[in-house]
DNA sequence: CTTTGCTTGTGAAATCAATCACAAACGAAC
DNA sequence: GTTCGTTTGTGATTGATTTCACAAGCAAAG
């Protein structure tokens, strides 16, 4: 099944779904009730089985969902049947912070290339990598075939690094930068904004007590 | 004017407004259209209008708006007005990449406490401060006033970090732990999960060419 | 003072997302 | 084989958000 369009927040949600999967089927459960899911989601069950309903019928009626298949088409769905090629954009803290976390490599994105355009930091070995120049990203990210890049350059390099990465072919960028980039038609982005997530928790304590 | 209810969206784009204004002001403009803001914000005119006309008339019809008054306004509007108590829970690479990111503290957001349940990280002096054992954030964090948290704990830790937070005063809490927390009512969460923001960009490459 | 050219502010309309509610389907019990 | 309790899948409904479209207002020009 190909569903029309999928819109972002439910997408977001499968994700969801696949964690709580796991967690069941790590805990033995051979079947889930969309009410199961929905508890352990903190979703409706009637928003569970539509989101769903988008990809298929995977579910028996009186009885639930198989957890280990269920986990198996959600998985496929989310593209997560495959291992992704991520190169990362900025060796800074925070890129840092990003390459030696273990959650990616667990989730099947393995980071294959980093770059950065200070001369001290190119030529650092990473892991098994070298920082590379950004200077040579085209080259480099089409040899190492990248396919999804995220940026954590400072906000002024950003738009750059954006232009250089679609060039060298990459469709996907997970932004970090404090800035709006422009891609063109064809290219995803996500943008993750840490000052915009403070500031919407300012907003809320400022206005929580309507007196 | 204080407004019903301003959806989380909004909000975000409040935010996004602030840093265009930002940009005009520095550029020297003393007025903008919505056109001028939809444009640089990458959304219609009508919303800019629209999220702006929620708490007040700021425009003058056939001119725009005025931009150091608005950015003002905005700035006030999003809680802006004052400086934040921030805490971080977590002293791993993010925490280290978070905390000593200057960006916060430009947009009012101090952190104030660093804490860590690793006994070799707890007592590490970061900057000014000197990592504290979790086991005492109720007092410390009382007695540093924190008001927000930000957790970046492994996933199994969040959820007693979170209760712990609640317990010593804290309301807003940013997660970037990959969990979903359970919080009271009143408490403000917002999530960050990198690796739903990759599973979403895995999803849009796998899904986006219909054929 | 009147006209002209813009731009706001906002109800109305349209679009999009979430929830409801119920027929259909299944397994278990007897 | 029939009944019973349960749960899915989905059309219909409700609700939220975005877009439309236009009257009202303002400055500048003549």
């Amino acid at each position: 099944m190909r569903p029309a369009k999928i819109s972002e927040s439910a997408v977001r949600r499968l994700s969801l779904y696949l964690r709580v999967l796991d967690a069941f089927e790590l805990a033995g459960k051979t079947t889930v009730s969309s009410g199961d899911l929905a508890e352990r989601g903190g979703v409706t069950p009637a928003q569970v089985r539509k989101d769903l309903s988008h990809f298929g019928s995977f579910g028996k009626r009186g009885l639930g969902y198989p957890v280990s298949e269920l986990r198996e088409r959600v998985t496929e769905i989310l593209g997560l049947g495959r291992r992704w090629r991520v190169g990362l954009i900025g060796a800074g803290k925070l890129g840092a912070a990003l390459f030696f976390y273990d959650g990616f490599r667990g989730q099947g994105f393995d980071v294959v290339a980093v770059f950065d355009n200070d001369p001290d930091k190119i030529g650092q070995r990473w892991g098994r990598l070298a920082v590379e120049d950004v200077e040579s990203m085209d080259r480099v990210a089409r040899a190492s075939q990248v396919e999804m890049g995220i940026i954590v350059t400072p906000a002024v390099s950003a738009q750059q690094v954006a232009d250089r990465l679609i060039e060298s072919g990459v469709e996907a960028i997970l932004n970090f930068a404090p800035t709006r980039l422009q891609v063109p038609p064809g290219i995803t982005l996500r943008n993750v904004n840490l000052e915009i997530e403070l500031e919407s928790l300012a907003f809320a304590l400022t206005h929580e007590n309507g007196a």
